[in-house]
RNA sequence: GGGUAGGUAGCGAAGUGGUUAAACGCAUCAGACUGUAAAUCUGACGGCUCAUGCCUUCGGAGGUUCGAAUCCUUCCCUACCCA
């Protein structure tokens, strides 16, 4: 029923960063072999930021090649641990959620998730069946086994405490938690990020403290943001989200720095190793325009998450605006009222700009045209003639329509 | 319980009675340029029918003063030290 060993261990070994110990994996995979049993593998899942990005997908790939290899994953929504918050990377305290806006989260979560994962094989368990349960002695008893000191260990909460920043009792608790759903489910293999190498790696230590037989912890490459230096998150803005528009998915691609289309492509897309390598050998030759590449990578994205004929529309319009600076064909319209307006206001109203001051800010800056004719006057009046197409920036457009 | 240092625009961080809508950095937006929504340079960056004008901001509420982010009172919040 499942391959055979090694060839497992191929495809598990692609593209992670760490497999900590690799020699428990092949010995799972091993007995799971002679027993014809599939491994649990266990991912957590922040349901307090339900808007997953291609950074995610990485994990979320690893998990599809333990599907494809037949053996069950198993997802966990942190609707309990939502309410905590995993402060992971952060310098702050995370908002605690309700239950019920984590229960809400937790299912935008799958929707977008299941554009990569297969629905056999697959196991959705919320973590408050079995936290909300615990009583207070149960909390006492899974902290007794593990101590400050280690706690401490983590990097984030070590740099927090050096500078004298907050961090609440309950914080402490998390990788405590997270590690006790590996107990919960059993599970014998977790993934994650590799920021998330200290959380899994508590797991094991809880596990076998419980008298379980510890999970492998896979840990995978973290993506950098389209800013090509932060790691890729929706709360810093630099990040391709699955449920971004076409457009927004090509255009952001071509955004990104130089120095990271390899990555993406290695880690983002699905293209074949061949393909790689071509494209490894394309961006270490001089010749080549590393802009005609992030076309490709943007294609593939597109392509990725909706389909082939997205993907060259996209590239399309983003050709029609950015190349030759025509007019795209989908631009919002607003339907004109008044007899005549003055500009800056019509802006405001049509939500080309946030304020009438940014509006006179744009026109000031040279930044708007009507049909095709720069303004610079800021009190320049529209009257109720023709429909006219306003361009403010850019690609900021809109289509003004006179009620006839 | 005692003590000390703090809470400033989206974020970080100056400013300790007036010329401060508040330095600077990041982020953001625009212009130029380009290989592109990269990089770089320039500019803008609280709101107002843009005006050497008005209004609203410096944890909250009061107060002193011609005038307060700056002084006083009180409340809330944070960190650290001592116990």
């Amino acid at each position: 029923m499942f391959p055979e060993v090694k060839e497992q261990l191929d495809v598990i070994r692609r593209n992670v960063v760490e497999i900590i110990p690799e020699e428990d994996l092949e010995k799972k995979l091993i007995k799971s072999y002679k027993e014809n049993k599939p491994l649990k593998v266990k991912l957590g899942c922040d349901p307090s930021r339900p808007d997953l990005h291609i950074g995610h997908s990485i994990v979320l790939q690893k998990l599809r090649d333990f599907q494809d290899l037949g053996h069950k994953i198993v997802l966990i929504v942190g609707d309990f641990t939502g309410m905590i918050g995993d402060p992971s990377g952060r310098s702050k305290t995370r908002p605690a959620l309700t239950l019920e806006e984590t229960r809400i989260n937790g299912k935008t979560y799958f929707d977008q998730a299941s554009r990569i994962l297969l629905d056999e094989n697959l196991e959705i368990r919320y973590n408050s069946e079995w936290l909300d349960k615990m009583s207070f002695s149960d909390v006492i008893k899974l902290s007794s086994h593990y101590t400050v000191a280690r706690i401490l260990e983590r990097d984030d909460f070590a740099n927090r405490f050096s500078k004298g920043e907050p961090i609440s009792m309950h914080e402490l608790l998390y990788p405590l938690s997270q590690a006790y759903d590996s107990v919960a489910v059993k599970s014998d293999v977790e993934i994650g990020g590799t920021d998330q190498k200290f959380n899994l790696l508590v797991g094991r230590d809880i596990q076998q403290a419980y008298g379980q037989e510890p999970q492998v912890v896979i840990t995978n490459v973290l993506l950098e943001g389209t800013d090509g230096t932060e790691k890729m998150s929706k709360s810093l803005n630099n990040a391709i989200s699955f449920t971004d528009t076409p457009k927004d998915i090509f255009g952001k691609t071509m955004s990104i720095p130089d120095i990271l289309i390899y990555k993406y492509f290695k880690y983002a897309t699905d293209v074949s190793s061949e393909e790689l390598n071509l494209i490894k050998n394309e961006l270490e030759d001089k010749n080549t325009n590393p802009r005609n590449l992030k076309v490709r990578l943007g294609y593939e994205l597109v392509k990725k998450y909706y389909d082939e004929e997205k993907a060259r529309g996209a590239q399309n319009e983003f050709e029609q605006i950015f190349v030759k600076k025509e007019i795209p064909d989908d631009i919002p319209e607003y339907l004109l009222q008044e007899n005549e307006i003055k500009l800056a206001n019509l802006m405001k109203e049509a939500h080309v700009s946030g304020s009438t001051s940014e509006a006179i800010r744009l026109i000031k800056q040279g930044a708007v045209s009507i049909n095709g004719n720069k303004i610079s006057d800021i009190d320049y009046i529209i009257r109720k003639q023709d429909d006219l197409i306003i361009k403010a920036g850019k690609r900021n457009f809109l289509k003004v329509k006179v009620k006839k």
